[in-house]
DNA sequence: CCAAAGTATTTTACGAGTAAAACATATGCT
DNA sequence: AGCATATGTTTTACTCGTAAAATACTTTGG
């Protein structure tokens, strides 16, 4: 909780390595709070206000491939999870698995059936819960998305070197996995 | 492009270091598709959908101070980028500052008025535009939550080590410099 | 000076997510 | 059996963001 812990000092280590770093955007918001609040560490705003930038950029290059295809990137995830784990879902572990609200998988639900994508089969011995599964013109159309989409995230990526993804990736899992650890249930 | 580039093979390196990582969802998933879909090189999945992940794990938690006092982070980083810029914004610099869109922006603002947290004054040459600052309880909520706000995401990051969290804000600086240098205008 | 075009901001209509309540059904206890 | 409680899902009421239209003002060029 120091401002001297065992981080680089921020400011000036915009550009490592190569040189043909860009300056970012938080980066320069960071410098405006320093020379405002020089006192503060603002160490974490360099990592959280980073990934939060990342996410929302991706998340506006990263689904051009599925809005040809009008969907979203949440009804993507669930088409998504019908497939990769190749059996029925019930509404509560579609939540589970995008991480979303179940009334938010109720609407979604709701659309993808009417378009076809999903069916609903009620179950027999217990007459609340409901089985999803993909029909194959949803089948069909994961399978057809998913390499576009990876292809296009391969792309938008590639501004990075191959290794610096595997060091990237490496730390998201490792920060990820204790994130989860500490709140996060670990599903089955 | 190809499914054999200079990233370490996924589905085994969950662990690495010290042996303390945990499991991540996301390696489940990637798990997941690639045994559905050998072929697929899931490569950008263990970045995007980790950064998207940790987005959503971290406001989740991250947002818990600000709550306390009544604000939402959208909000929060208006008064934020008032506070850092040291003057007066208008409507569209706010805009452009927060990454949000205009129409966010003035529904924002009419809220942050009414709360007494902001103020705003109209332009005597172009009566078009307004001009937005702080007032003093704003600026003191702001100086007041910052503080608490950046320890509380000290304490949530501090699950990596210093020299993690110094590489991984390195890493992200570079990736986000880059993809903001494709699309975004770099701002005055 | 006036009309046309441009710019800053707000308003409107709407889509999507959420929390909490409402349903529908199942399970446990006595 | 019968009632209380728990569980799975949907519905309701609401908030918030967005795109596009509307508004208000300014600038440009004849």
């Amino acid at each position: 909780m120091t401002a001297t812990n065992g981080r680089p000092a921020a400011g000036s280590d915009a550009d490592r390595g190569g040189g043909t770093g860009r300056d970012d955007t938080v980066a320069a918001v960071v410098r405006q709070w320093r020379s405002v609040h020089p006192g503060l560490d603002t160490g974490p705003m360099e990592v959280i206000g980073r990934i939060n930038r990342c996410a929302a950029l991706l998340q506006q290059s990263e689904d051009a491939p599925l809005r040809r295809a009008g969907l979203s990137r949440p009804e993507f995830d669930l088409l998504g999870a019908l497939r990769r784990t190749g059996h029925e879902l019930t509404p509560s572990e579609l939540a589970k698995e995008t991480f979303s609200s179940g009334a938010a998988v109720t609407k979604r639900l709701k659309q993808l059936t009417e378009r076809g994508l999903v069916e609903r089969r009620g179950d027999a011995r217990d007459r609340r819960v409901a089985h999803l599964r993909l029909t194959d013109v949803g089948r069909d159309l994961v399978d057809g998305l998913l390499p576009e989409q990876l292809a296009y995230e391969t792309a938008v990526l590639s501004v990075l070197a191959p290794e610096g993804q595997g060091e990237l990736a490496a730390l998201l899992a490792e920060l990820l996995g204790r994130l989860e650890g500490r709140t996060g249930a670990l599903r089955a």
